[in-house]
DNA sequence: TATATATTTATAATAATTCTAAAACTATTT
DNA sequence: AAATAGTTTTAGAATTATTATAAATATATA
């Protein structure tokens, strides 16, 4: 298993601290999703548990990406070019670029995009993101 | 029928240009989706044709569907909150407010959220959209 | 340790979309 | 206008993404 952002331990009060039991699976997953992963589908985290992890089943991954979901750990993307839920990591408001060719997506910090809303105040904005589409070089 | 945009001869004209042969099916498609239908998925464009055209079969609205978004008289949006593609036939730069609680999806125009990128030069944009997510009173 | 509760699993079910191949339609050639 | 070639539509099968189910396993609690 590759080098992790959060250890062993650290996932586990991470999960407890959101009242989610950290079972043996739960923090596989997290090591990958939480970490190393950079805007994985289900078939991703699938993929490197199989590696990584004794034995996990398809269904116990939808169930653990739907609750780091629901606690507010992980976000879902969904982006034109696929049918596939992408998850993200990172939080907080950013922006993606996704290249037209790959299908790769980057991140862009909120630094380097800058949105300015003039929108009446009936539209009461809770987050944004800026989706970016063309050709990395 | 609504009141529609364009006429029959215009949207057979409009096919034409693109090189799509204007059956009466593709006519109808567009009379709803080039015209009245706002955010649209596949379900909601079938449903209008069942009772406003004789007879045309899922099969037909998904790829009339691909077509169109083919030749760029529409596009294919997506969003976490749904697996189901939205098409939209504002092809033009705008964004979208979507409501969290009714996922009604809104237009915004391009002067009421602006947009400054300081990319850098291997991010070559083509397109971009701000997606808003909140509350619409 | 026994028991209750929660989680995982394999599999079935559902839902969105694409594929297939025959039938129906449209355009073109005669 | 009939024959032919090419295109589109259709019903249904196939595929893919995701959720539901219910038995087996694991974990927490008394």
């Amino acid at each position: 298993m590759k080098n992790s952002c959060l250890t062993t331990k650290e996932i586990e009060n991470v999960l407890k601290s959101k009242g989610i039991q950290p079972t043996a699976q739960r923090i596989a997953v997290c090591k990958y999703v939480l970490c190393d992963a950079d805007h994985p589908n289900v078939d991703e985290v699938k993929a490197w548990a199989d590696e990584n992890f004794p034995k996990i089943s398809l269904a116990t991954v939808y169930n653990t990406m739907n609750i780091l979901v629901e606690v507010g750990l992980i976000k879902t993307l969904r982006f034109p070019h696929s049918d596939k839920a992408i998850f993200d990591n990172n939080t907080s408001i950013h922006h993606h670029f996704i290249d037209e060719k790959t299908s790769k997506i980057y991140d862009i910090s909120s630094d380097e995009v800058e949105v300015k809303s003039k929108l009446s105040n009936d539209f009461e904005v809770k987050e944004y993101s800026v989706l970016l589409v063309g050709n990395k070089v």
